[in-house]
Order: C-alpha cells, then structure tokens, then sequence
RNA sequence: GGCGGGAUUCCCGAGCGGUCAAAGGGGACUGACUGUAAAUCAGUUGGCACUGCCUUCGGAGGUUCGAAUCCUCCUCCCGCCA
C-alpha cells in the first residue's frame, strides 16, 4: 500500500463537489498516520436513504484506506435545529428517541460502514457547556461571516426569519470538529458553509484545521428535487427489496448517470439501453442492502408482477367483517386500504380497482360476499390485498 | 415603542357579503400509451348514511336572512420608523 498521497487524494475525492483547501487532502495523507474523518448527523433522522448514503459510501472508502470515521450524533445540536433547510421548528426529542433514533441509524449506517474503523459520539457531551465557554466560541466568529451564508442571505433578502438559535447552529457543528480533533469532515454540499467555519473556529481554539470535503446531492426519484424523507421521493436502505427494486426503475432515464456514478462509483455503461441500466442499477443496490440473491428474486417478483402483468407472490392477508350477504365496495376498500370511502368510490368510478386481475364495472357498488371471500382485489397498480371475510 | 401589511383546502396562490368545498398552477392519484422512464392525452384531488348532508379559509366572539369575504379582541409572521 504505497500510494502516493497525491495520488491517493485524487482518488479519495472523486465524485466530490468540494475538496477545500486545495491540496489540503494530499498535505493530511502525508502526516503517515489515520485520519479522523468527522461526519455528523441529525438523530432525528432514522430512517437513512440512499441519498445519505453517497456520503456513507465516500466515508467507507476513507475506512478502507485505514483511516477512523468519527460519527458524530448531534443530540446537543438537535436542539437548535439545523437552518439548512426549512424555517419550521423542529420537535423536541426525548433522551429515550434520541437514544432509540441514533441506535437505528448505526444500525443502518453499519450496511455502508464498517464497524472496525468507527468512533461514535454523542455531541451533548461537550456542548453542555458553561456560559464562559459558550462566550468563547460565540467570539470565534462575527455576524457578518454568518449571514454571508447562502441560506441566511437569501432569507434576509426575501424578507423570512432567521432564528437567533440557527445562527448558532454552525458554530456548535463546528466545535465539534474542535471536540472531536477532526482532519476530514464530509457533508453534502448543503453543508460547505458549516464545514468551512468550522475551519475558523478550529483556528481559533489553536488546533490544525480540518480538510473538508462536499459530495453532491442525490436526486430523488421524481429525478428533480434532491432526496429528502420529507419530500417523500426517497428510498430507505432499510426498505424491502422490492421497494428498492421498484422505486429504483421508476427514476427517470435523466438521473442514471448520476445514481450510477454517486452509488456504484461507476461510469454509465454506455450502449446499454437506459431501461437494462436501470435494471442493473435496481439489482446492484438490492444485493447491497439485501444480498445478491434477493436481487435477483426482487427482479423476477418484478417481472411477474408489472413486466407480465401478474399477480405478486406474496399478497397481504386481510379480514374483512362483512355484514350479510352483500358487501358494499367503498366501505370495503377504505378499510382494507386505508383510503376514505369517498376515494374508494373515485377509484371504483375511474377503474382503478380490479378483482383477480379483472377491472370491476364503474358502477359496481356492490358485490355478493362469495364473489369477494378468498380472492385477490387490487387497487391501482402497486396495491394488492386477499380479502378474507368474516 | 410607533405605523403599515399579512395568515385560504398537500404546496403556491386567487377570492373581498350570496351563484364557494372555494379559480389557476404545482404536486399527487386513476386510466390510455409504456420500460413502475420521459413526453402526451383523459379524469380525479375535504368528509359522509353521496341527486343530499356535514366540516373547512390562523383563534374566539359579533353584525347579517346569509361571512373566506364586514366589525371587535387574541395569537403568530413580515416590513418600515424609533
């Protein structure tokens, strides 16, 4: 293992966005020893998504390189809220969430990591300080440094506020750098500006400063806005194999250049139809999250299902009390699929809901219990439920 | 502290006394087409015992035959001045 640093920097920094000072990374690698590189996270996110995971991806490979990963859980910082996204205030967690929340996300972060080379901490322990010290690090900055920021200047233009406690909130994220003697911090590149001063508050408490590095923002699987859980076009590593299959190939072909090099590393193959692309895609991240075999098993349950028209293996079992002879579809439906029975009479009127397969008239309000008990009802594409009645 | 502006259904945003469950757009959903892609077309998008009824327009009262629309108070937000 006898890289070159300069070589092994432009390794390391491939896909990134940002990898500031320039050469910086080169200069770290060539003090011979582990880096700790630093990430930190929201606990109260526990659901990680692929989009998180291209900066898990990018960690692991400083893991692999020998270096230590320092996962910072931010429950201190939690209380502020992180003004890198909306202006709404954030729910208080609860010391048990906040325990419960950080536990599932090692749990799911450790499909990416690698557990030998990882330090975790908990960002309550250091800033639970006292004022003095809190004086300190508040002197470490200005006011005109922070609204420099994107996010604070175009807030301040457009007139929305700007919450003391989020112009805080950089300034605890970037003592954590300090706590934690960080080389490295990785973040997406919503983060550059957090990063970035940590780099001046780390100046100032008279410890080197850290190399930061930005990794781009995945899109989502609307192909537009980037992954987010709130915008509900995401795909949890944690979800079903069948979930990750489907929701991957229904990206659009404009993002496939894109998923591939951010969660592969892999250049588009070219000459390939967009369509097997997404196949392969779809496949290769089942086997990451699920295993070779159930990506193979979640493609051809695909197959069946939407590629031949079929019916899925597996369809939920659910009861039904039916009250006499005749049961009336759109109470039916609304229990059975959690839709208000008025939507369940939309869906009815469009055609939406389909009986073994077959599409049920319009105006079938109703149907004989023997027609129902037992068999398959459907709605729309993706919604399957055996119906059993009672 | 003073003055002015604002809060509308998932989001943006019209509406300014009845014809408003509330225009338009976005998003979402269903159907056609298809590769669960894009584009396109058609429809839907508060709830229910559904040719009708009920609950919505920041909150509480009031005026009126009738209020999202007018008045009062309250809460929150924004701007300007100090």
């Amino acid at each position: 293992m006898s890289v070159e640093p300069t070589e092994s920097a432009a390794w390391l920094s491939r896909n990134a966005v940002d990898c500031l000072p320039e050469r910086g990374l080169a200069a770290k690698l060539a003090l011979g020893r582990p880096l700790r590189v630093k990430l930190g996270i929201d606990p109260t996110a526990p659901d990680i998504h692929l989009g998180f995971t291209v900066v898990l991806q990018k960690l692991r490979e400083f893991q692999d390189a020998g270096h230590t990963v320092v996962l910072i859980i931010g429950d201190g910082t939690a209380r502020v809220g992180d003004p890198s996204g909306r202006s709404a205030t954030r729910p208080m967690l609860s010391e048990q969430e906040i325990a419960s929340n950080a536990a599932t996300f090692q749990e799911q972060a450790l499909k990416v990591l690698d557990s030998e080379r990882l330090e975790v901490r908990f960002n309550s322990d250091w800033l639970d300080m006292s004022m003095p010290d809190l004086l300190r690090l508040m002197a470490t900055t200005t006011v005109a440094k922070l609204i420099e920021r994107d996010d604070f200047a175009k807030r301040l233009a457009a007139g929305t506020p700007v919450a003391m406690l989020e112009l805080l909130y950089p300034l605890l994220q970037g003592y954590d750098s300090v706590a934690v003697r960080a080389d490295l911090e990785l973040g997406g590149t919503d983060q550059r500006f957090n990063l970035l001063l940590a780099r001046d508050i780390q100046r100032a408490y008279g410890h080197e400063e850290q190399v930061i590095m930005t990794m781009p923002l995945l899109t989502g699987t609307d192909g537009v806005r980037k992954m987010s859980k709130s915008l509900g076009n995401y795909i949890g590593v944690s979800e079903p194999p069948d979930e990750i299959y489907g929701k991957t190939l229904s990206i659009p072909d404009s993002s496939l250049a894109s998923w591939f090099a951010l969660l592969l590393g892999q250049e588009l193959p070219s000459g390939l139809a967009p369509r097997d692309a997404k196949r392969a895609l779809a496949r290769a991240l089942v086997a990451r999250f699920s295993g070779p075999e159930q990506a193979l098993e979640a493609e051809r349950r695909f197959d069946q299902v939407h590629v031949h028209g079929g019916m899925p293996e597996e369809i939920p079992e659910l009861s039904y009390a039916s009250r006499g002879e005749v049961v009336a579809l759109p109470a039916l439906l609304a229990e059975v699929f959690g839709v208000s029975t008025s939507e369940a009479r939309r869906l009815l009127s469009q055609g939406g809901v389909k009986l073994d397969g077959n599409p049920l008239s319009a105006d079938a309000l109703e149907l004989p219990s023997e027609a129902l008990n037992g068999h398959v009802i459907s709605l729309g594409k993706r919604r399957f439920a055996r119906l059993l009645l009672t």
